[in-house]
DNA sequence: TTTTTATTCTTTCCAAAGCAAACATAGAAA
DNA sequence: TTTCTATGTTTGCTTTGGAAAGAATAAAAA
């Protein structure tokens, strides 16, 4: 192999990934970690990544843009990425279910769309979503109790946990705000990261959703490894790297387009 | 995970949230104590935050502009019996209180009169109440758990009251929907009379409030006798009649002008 | 206030992982 | 052939992160 495919395949992973390290390079490229280091030195001349003991991470500017409309005071319409979410997770409700979601504009976004469903309980810590939801006749509304947080306009705490405690519900509709292949799911508060691990025990099937502009950022507080999901949703611009880590952990992987199976 | 990963994560969180634990970080991102701690070291030495003991603080010129809260929203045309009555609550609330608002609107115009007060700590069952107040960083909100209630957008029941149990508060401002002679006080809903008792063994002064439209009305479902207050506070609009109903109740009577004192 | 107690911080030492530099090897070009 | 370039190997050195112990600090009690 080419130095120079090397080069082009190592941005192309930084591109897609944000980092790397330099052990996963040299096996996956079939040289040796010096060669590797000296590729990085070179993108490292150029600009293109920095350097840290272990691998390097790609430079700001030659970061993937998350999404193509740049932030600008988004106009009511929602992020077209959170409507395809909310209608697939919408898909998967059925009448009579009993189902959580968590706080989320994702969740917001499905709570919605439940006009069609008849005779849901709906448990939730969002207490946007509750106070908008409970107009709906057919669903019947639980909020947890607990410590209001300002920024999310959500309910976490021992309190909520404690209260979670004495529901059991179908499904839970988890909207996480980072994943990785290192660490897994990643979210902005431990209080949220706590909450999700009570849910989850107290749930049938739990279906983790984001949007794919999480994809590779890390949040602040950790909540586990990916195989935490039975189900993921997320829209259909997610590269097949990720596809196969989901796959391969054996969770099914949902999007707006197609529908990947695990193996369970 | 990578050092450079780290300092990111730590830096986006104080942009965040202005200041962090090193316990919290610590077990946030999976490494010691003493880890953070050197991370720490290199960003204060960048200038980026300050250490205090326990944690850091960012440097006030990577503060996130706190955004400039549309709170715009009602013209502050509230009823002006109502706001008479809030502020008369206002008064009666002193810094470091634990307190407790039922849902309803004269409740909910307090909760916006908090300004000057520090250090307090709200409990509620009102979904709008509690969204609305977090946003104040003088006062700890919590919201209680249970069944949503679509008309009120506030939460009762079994849960609700159990949750309760656990709290007991200096004073609880109760509002009512009706008043009478023969009855006492009355609430819309048997949901709400069912809480307002579970409140009231809950706190060690009960302070009922209501405009005096809702004298002589009889709502719904029965609370109990006037003597279940401490103190009430309604606009001055009531009649000598009922002030001498009160007064033999040995309840305190306060209105916008005067204030009657009870025996007790 | 002073004293006590519990946290938190700093320092020192250590092991593991990663790195750079020098040298070695192999194939391609002159 | 010699020379050059790309890559690999070896050898110490550096960075990283953890453990432990004593110092400093804050909080609580007297």
């Amino acid at each position: 192999m080419f130095a120079l495919e090397r080069i082009k395949i190592i941005k192309k992973f930084l591109i897609e990934n944000n980092q790397v390290e330099v052990s996963t390079l040299s096996e996956a490229l079939g040289v040796s970690e010096v060669t590797i280091r000296r590729d990085l030195e070179k993108l490292e001349e150029e600009g293109f990544l920095t350097r840290t003991h272990g691998g390097a991470v790609i430079n700001p500017q030659y970061e993937k843009k998350p999404s193509p409309m740049p932030q600008i005071a988004r106009p009511q319409g929602i992020d077209a990425k959170i409507g395809e979410i909310a209608q697939i997770e919408v898909q998967m409700i059925n009448d009579n279910d009993i189902i959580m979601f968590t706080n989320g504009e994702i969740n917001r976004a499905a709570s919605k769309l439940l006009k069609g469903k008849r005779n849901l309980t709906v448990l939730t810590n969002d207490i946007i979503l509750a106070s908008e939801l409970c107009s709906n006749p057919e669903v019947k509304v639980l909020l947890l109790g607990g410590d209001v947080d300002g920024a999310s306009k959500a309910v976490f705490g021992r309190l909520a946990e404690s209260n979670l405690s004495n529901f059991f519900v179908n499904k839970v509709f988890i909207e996480v705000d980072g994943i990785n292949r290192n660490i897994g799911f990643t979210v902005n508060s431990t209080e949220k990261a706590s909450l999700i691990h009570q849910i989850i025990s107290n749930s049938n099937t739990a279906v983790f959703v984001f949007t794919s502009d999480i994809i590779n950022k890390t949040a602040f507080y950790a909540v586990g490894a990916i195989s935490l999901a039975d189900k993921i949703i997320t829209n259909n611009d997610i590269s097949d790297e990720y596809k196969h880590y989901i796959f391969e952990n054996e969770v099914q992987l949902f999007t707006s387009i197609d529908m990947y199976e695990g193996f369970a």
